[in-house]
Parts: structure tokens; C-alpha cells; sequence
DNA sequence: CGCGAGCACGAACGATGTTCGGAAAAACTA
DNA sequence: TAGTTTTTCCGAACATCGTTCGTGCTCGCG
């Protein structure tokens, strides 16, 4: 019962998530009203909650959407091979899924949005993502604790410079090479 | 001439500087008005406008001051000793300074006052601080060009993980250790 | 047909940053 | 001291924001 309506939900919710990302890329992630986003798919700001229960729900929506995107891609990763190089790969995957959206990256991994708090639901998609980097890291021979945290932090504030520096042609990925030798290094002579 | 009056001026600036601290301090960066801090300096929003042009003008004060707090912190660490020692003290102390305030590290590393850009003047804060840890990491025998990215951004994000995270004991101060050694490593065998 | 559920809207509320004009107070000048 | 100018402060108001309420509208189903 009810497929049909529930079908239409999900289809205009999808398509309001869709403005709502477009509107986070050109006008800031914050920089947008439901006004404006009403207004870009043809509705006024109240109908909007009708597919969420407000502004924060649709900033966990595209919270979810887009760990579920990160999930997806390092899930595709390849963990055979040259640890070197697998630890490369996933360095650059990495990343790249920062910087291509500055938008996303400010709403997943820094705390740009005032009084938004992920639901539990999302947050555990989050928690996803450090569990496979934890396996990715560990088939690669880092299998200390602490070095997911060591990974997470120094690629998140990678990628924030990047968004706020000049993009100086190679310079990241010379500058990423030598984060992982810089892992690596540390694994092999140490205790 | 009009030196009392400078001076008055400049002593409300500061009381509304420090009451603006206050406040990012119990309610978040973000999480007061104009109206609320007008009220806790015993004046109505209005009168704000007399000391500062708006209310991205108290974030550029305070982006400054932060910085100015930070600069002379960094530049009273010694520099002279075994090198892994003075990279420990270094990273100690930007830990510290990071995690002491979680408003004030938002405001000055994250990106999280959705309209604020910092003015020139303010900026040029920020770059001095850059410099001096530049002198820093090359006197302890880290003087390659993206020691400096690398280091900002592991201790950036480190100090967001613990902000967010549940503090484990002494478990940042190994992290802390872990991660100067992982910069030694990277230098010593390397080419 | 009638009816109930889902959808969309206008109007409005409280709160926000900000502007304007005028009143009070302070500082300076003669 | 008296007059004038500058500085400080505030009430009122504006546009915008997220959000709520009440009301129609449009379907599909009996």
C-alpha cells in the first residue's frame, strides 16, 4: 500500500537534497535559505516540511549521503599489493574526496554548520568509514591504534589547507607521497 | 590630544572583546547575538556599532587577538637543545593551545563563522605564526618546505579529533610523542 | 459521489544583523 | 562659566532567517 506515494517521496527528496547540494557548492554550505531552496525546485519554504522535518535533517541527510559516497569509494580500494603503494592509493583516494567538494568536506569532517549534530544514524556511517580505513591501514602493515587517528587528522587537515591555499600545480601530490613515506618510515625502524 | 578619549575607547573595545570570548566560550562560536553580548556589557545591540563596524569585525578582533595569544607563546619556546626534544616541547605547546579553547581554535584554524574572512592585517597574524614555526622545525633539522604543511596540518586536526572525541587519559600525549616521532623518522633515513 | 490522506501555500511569529534619527552626555573652545 | 561640537547610547524599524499554523487543493479509494 501506498508504493506510489512513497516512491514520489523519496524521488522529491532526493531531488531537494539535490538542489540542496548545488546551493552548498556556489553559495557556502551555509550560505543558503529554504527560501532559496524551496525556490529552486519550484515550491515555497514551508512545503519542505513535508520531506524534512527542518534545516538540520537536511543537513543529516546530506550528512549520510555523503559518508554513504566515502563508503562506496574506499570500498573499491585495492588492499592487495606493494603496502607502499596500496597506502598511496588510498592517500590519494582520500584526498581527492576531500578536495572535489569543498562543501561536503566542510559538512563531514569540520564542524561548519552552527547547531548541527549528526543523528545517531548518521553518524554511525561515519563510524563505518574509520572501521575500513582501519582494515585498509592494517593489510598495509599499519596496524597500531593510534594510526587511524594519525591518518584521519593529518589527511583532513591536508585537504583543509588546500581548500584555503593556492593550489600549487604537483605540490599535494608531492606533498601526499610524502605523508605516506612519512607512515611508513615511522613503522618500519621504530620499536 | 584626545588621549582620554582613546583610551576609554580602547579599554570598552577589550570589555567587549573579553565578553564576546566569554560568550563563544558557554554558547559555542557562533551561538550569541549581538543582542546577548550587547546585554552583557550592560548596552543594547546598537551600541555595538560605536566600537566595531558589525559583527564580522568582533570575529576579525578576536581572529587577531587569538593570534597574537598564539605568536607569543611560540615565541617563548626554546629552541636550543636535543632537536627531538624541542619538536616535543613545540608540539606540546600547540596542542595545548589548540585544546585549551575550542571556540578560539575554530575561529582560528577552522573555518566555522559561515561569512568571516579574516582582514589583511588580521591575516598577516596568521602567516607570522606560520614563519616562526618555520624558524622552529628548521632549527631542530626539519627544513624542507612541506615540513611546516605537514606539521599544521597534523596538529589541526589532531586538536579537532580531541575536541570531538572523549579524552583518554594520557592517550593524546603519546599521540602527540607518536606523531614527532613520525616527523624524525621521515627525516633521518630519508634522501 | 464522498472522504481522508498527502501536498502546497499564505500569513505570521520570534529572533537575527543592521540602519537611522534623535536624545543625552562628555569634551573641547572661548 | 557658557556655548558648541563630538561621542555615546538607545528606541524604532527593516529585511531576512527558520519555523509553525491553518487552510485549501488534489488525488486515490470505497
Amino acid at each position: 500500500m501506498s508504493d506510489r506515494r512513497a516512491q514520489r517521496h523519496a524521488a522529491t527528496r532526493q531531488e531537494i537534497l539535490d538542489a540542496a547540494w548545488n546551493l552548498a557548492r556556489s553559495h557556502g554550505l551555509t550560505g543558503w535559505s529554504l527560501r532559496e531552496l524551496a525556490a529552486s525546485v519550484g515550491m515555497r519554504a514551508p512545503s519542505l516540511y513535508v520531506y524534512f522535518d527542518g534545516k538540520d535533517a537536511i543537513y543529516d541527510a546530506m550528512f549520510a549521503q555523503g559518508y554513504r559516497q566515502l563508503l562506496e569509494r574506499i570500498g573499491r580500494l585495492p588492499t592487495a599489493g606493494e603496502p607502499v603503494e596500496v597506502l598511496r592509493g588510498a592517500a590519494r583516494e582520500f584526498f581527492d574526496f576531500y578536495v572535489e567538494d569543498a562543501a561536503r568536506h566542510q559538512l563531514l569532517f569540520l564542524r561548519v554548520v552552527p547547531g548541527f549534530e549528526p543523528s545517531p544514524e548518521s553518524y554511525a556511517l561515519a563510524r563505518d568509514v574509520v572501521a575500513r580505513l582501519r582494515e585498509v591501514l592494517a593489510d598495509a602493515g599499519l596496524d597500531r591504534p593510534e594510526a587511524v587517528d594519525l591518518w584521519t587528522a593529518l589527511f583532513t587537515g591536508l585537504a583543509s589547507q588546500q581548500a584555503s591555499n593556492d593550489p600549487g600545480g604537483d605540490r599535494w601530490q608531492r606533498l601526499l607521497d610524502r605523508a605516506v613515506d612519512m607512515f611508513v618510515a615511522s613503522e618500519a625502524p621504530a620499536t
